[in-house]
This record gives structure tokens, sequence and C-alpha cells, in this order.
DNA sequence: TTTTATTTTTAGCCTTGTCTAAATATAAGG
DNA sequence: CCTTATATTTAGACAAGGCTAAAAATAAAA
């Protein structure tokens, strides 16, 4: 069994390795965790003692398959948990991180799984994040800004970047929400303003919106 | 605000007080929680600093209005928690206990809010306990068994005693759920069985079955 | 290649919540 | 009322997780 703050650190490794692609480093950790290095230290030792992860001394550390499984199943609860409270407690986008920190760390499997169920086996957190299956493994679709996408392309909406009430207030008055089929019809590079088409519709977004928007392509 | 173990504490001797009607001896918390009663000394010690609880050497604590305000709080998150796992989540009665006690915890007025909302703001947990309101109060209907009812006497179905499969199915069988209005209609005191009155319905009940059903009589 | 700057680790201390063993109150029995 | 039994508290220790300050490695610059 993982502590909460094992399980912290577990899950923290796993996204800096994500975003760094290799070793992670102590302050890189640190940082992220809102911890002082010495902390760090310490703690990863003891993981790698319980042989989740790799380290040596001054070279940082990698996740080991059977701690990348601890770490991705806590981000499957958290990511599940927020899936609740949006679709069935009416949440914000924006308010649920918190919460989800704490739902994360409950210990149960048939919870999760039952859970899972509940919610309809979703793949994808409000924010657009892949939920891990029960085995620790991810779609990896790359999702990628509207913004960045070409004349033609087509994609789901997977979550935004920006979260303000104005914005999601925007993206309901379009009928744009997550599962969202959006194709990009025109794109005008002076201003990177597109034309796209969502449904049955067909209308203009601003460079700001096609900038906040996560599109998963395929 | 309070830690795990502190509401722990605060929640085990909010029980206690109900059980035994007045100051809660040191030795009845420390089986209640499973401690050493040294441990128990030391933790009332500094609950009574945070005035949550009086105390006196040697002569046992009672919570104060404040104290018993935030026991009854985890108590009603505890029981909207057993309320979603069952009512949701399918979960049987008799498995919701330990996921609960973790659940409990997790902190967010506007996340209790909503789950109370969602739930249908229930009154009662799956085994029959009163939900708290959010100050703190409780309907305090004395829950009985169904066994010491008399003749004519009506009640709501509140819980279980017993809570094996079999006799959750038996209860199934005969339409008998959290709700369900019964009226005695006679008493055998020869064997303690019982004839009941449930919706349309009338039947018999063994005594094994009264002793382990709880209504709410009013 | 030295010297300086940065990163990382070590050493020692703190808090929370627990424990054991010993000391002290209170309660019960003769 | 005194003695034994039980309940409770104190004292000292420990593990988890964190911190600070100082030491040691590594990296960067001269």
């Amino acid at each position: 069994m993982f502590s909460r703050a094992e399980e912290n650190y577990l899950k923290a490794i796993y996204h800096l390795e994500q975003q760094i692609q290799g070793e992670v480093s102590t302050n890189a950790i640190a940082e992220r965790m809102d911890t002082k290095p010495s902390s760090v230290t310490d703690m990863v030792q003891k993981l790698a003692e319980k042989e989740v992860l790799s380290y040596k001394k001054y070279k940082g550390t990698l996740l080991t398959p059977n701690g990348r499984k601890i770490a991705a199943n806590v981000i499957r609860k958290h990511r599940l948990w927020e899936v609740f409270l949006v679709e069935k407690l009416n949440f914000q986008w924006d308010e649920v991180h918190e919460i989800a920190e704490q739902l994360e760390h409950i210990q149960s499997d048939e919870l999760v799984s039952r859970l899972d169920r509940f919610l309809g086996n979703p793949d994808f957190d409000p924010h657009g994040d892949p939920i891990p299956d029960k085995h620790g493994n991810v779609k990896r679709t790359e999702k990628k800004l509207l913004s960045e996408c070409d004349k033609n392309q087509r994609g789901v909406c997977v979550g935004v970047k920006e979260t303000s009430a104005e914005f999601l207030q925007y993206l309901d008055k379009r009928k744009i929400s997550i599962g969202t089929k959006i194709k990009v019809l025109g794109k005008e590079f002076f201003d990177g303003s597109m034309i796209i088409q969502v449904g049955g519709d067909q209308f203009f977004v601003s460079q700001k919106i096609a900038e906040n928007l996560y599109v998963q392509t395929n």
C-alpha cells in the first residue's frame, strides 16, 4: 500500500516524465510539489527502496513499470471523479481539481470500477485529458489546440485551456462540449481566425477562441 | 481545520455520548477507536485546547456545542456517501461502511451540498440512521425494532440490523426497503411472530425477521 | 583547468499521532 | 479505613513527512 504522500510523488513524477521526456530532476519534483528539494530526496530514496522508481544520486529518477502503473491508477481515479463532479453534480470544469485531488486517494478498486460504469466508461475527463484504463494504459492520442489544426482537418473537442465562466458560456451557446466533432473549413492567416463546422452549423471563431480549445485529431 | 484523526475522535466521542448518555471515559474511546488509552489522553487534551470538548483529568469528556457540530458534519458526510454508494453505485448495504469511512473526510462544503441535492436530500442512510442537516441537527426520532412495536402501530422502515444477502433478498421479495410504510396488524406472543401490512399486501413475519428490521414510529 | 554557480544530498530538528512502561488517581472489597 | 484492583495520565520513544543549514557533486564560466 502507498500513502497519500507517496501517491502524490508518483503522480507528479509521472506527469514530469511525460513533459520532460526523460529523467526527472529533484528540483523539478520539488517545484511541482511545492516542497523543498531535501524532502524530495528523502522520499525518492524511499520510493526507490519500494521499487516503484529507479534513482541514481545526482542523476534524477524514472518510474519503473510498476510505479507508472500506480501513478496512472491515481490519475485514473482523479479524472473519473472529475467527470462525476461535472456531469453529475454540475460543477464547472474549473472548480473540480481541488476536490478530485482529495478523492483520487480513496482506496477501493470496487468503487472505481462501479464509478466508471456509473459514468458510462468515459474516455476523457472534463478538461479533455484521457482517462487511463484499469491497467494504467492511456489512449495516447495527442490533443492539440484548434488553432494548430489545418484546413479540412477534423477533430473532437476534448477540453479547454482557459476555463473562465465567459469562455465556457460561449462554448455552451455554440453547443460545443466534450465529444463535439469539429471540422476546420477555413483559416485566415492574417488574424488566425477560422471558420469551423459544428454539427449542422458553421461559424467563425477568433484566434483567441481557437487557442483555448483542445481537439483530438485522428 | 481538523485533521482526519481529530475528526475520527470527535465522531467516536459523539457516538459514545449518545450511547452512554453522559461523560465519555478515556477507555471507552480507546476501545471504540482501537487505540491505547494513553493515545486518547493525548488527543483529548489537544482537542480540549481547541475547545471542541471539555475535559477534566480522570473524569472523562463531553463535546462542546462546537465539537458536536463538527462531529455531526462528519457523520452527515458519511451517511450521504453511503446513500450515494447504495443508491447510485448499487453497492449492498453492508459493503459501504469502509469506503464511506474514507469519503467522510473529503473537505468541501460545496461538494456536500451538491451531493445532498443530487441524492434528493435524503433523511436516512441505507442503514436507517438519520442524516444530520448542514447545521448538525438530527431528526431525533428513535428508531426501534419492528419486534418492539405494538399491535396497530404504524412505522416506516428505516434500516436493518442484520445485513446478510439472504435477509436483504427476503426484504426485496417482500418489497420492503427504506421508506416502506409498515403497520402491525397482529402479534403472536407465543413465538414473537407478527402479521404486518405493507402497501396492499399483508403477510406473516417470524420473530427473527421482526428483530432485524428497524422502523421509525411517530 | 580553475573558479564560481547551481543542484543535490546529508545531518539534525520539528510535528503529528501512535506506542510501551511506569507512575498516579480513583474505585472496590474486606 | 486500608489495601488491592482498575482506570488514567505521564514520560520517553518511534515512524512519517516535512524543514533549515551546511556539505558535497555537478555544471558553467573564466
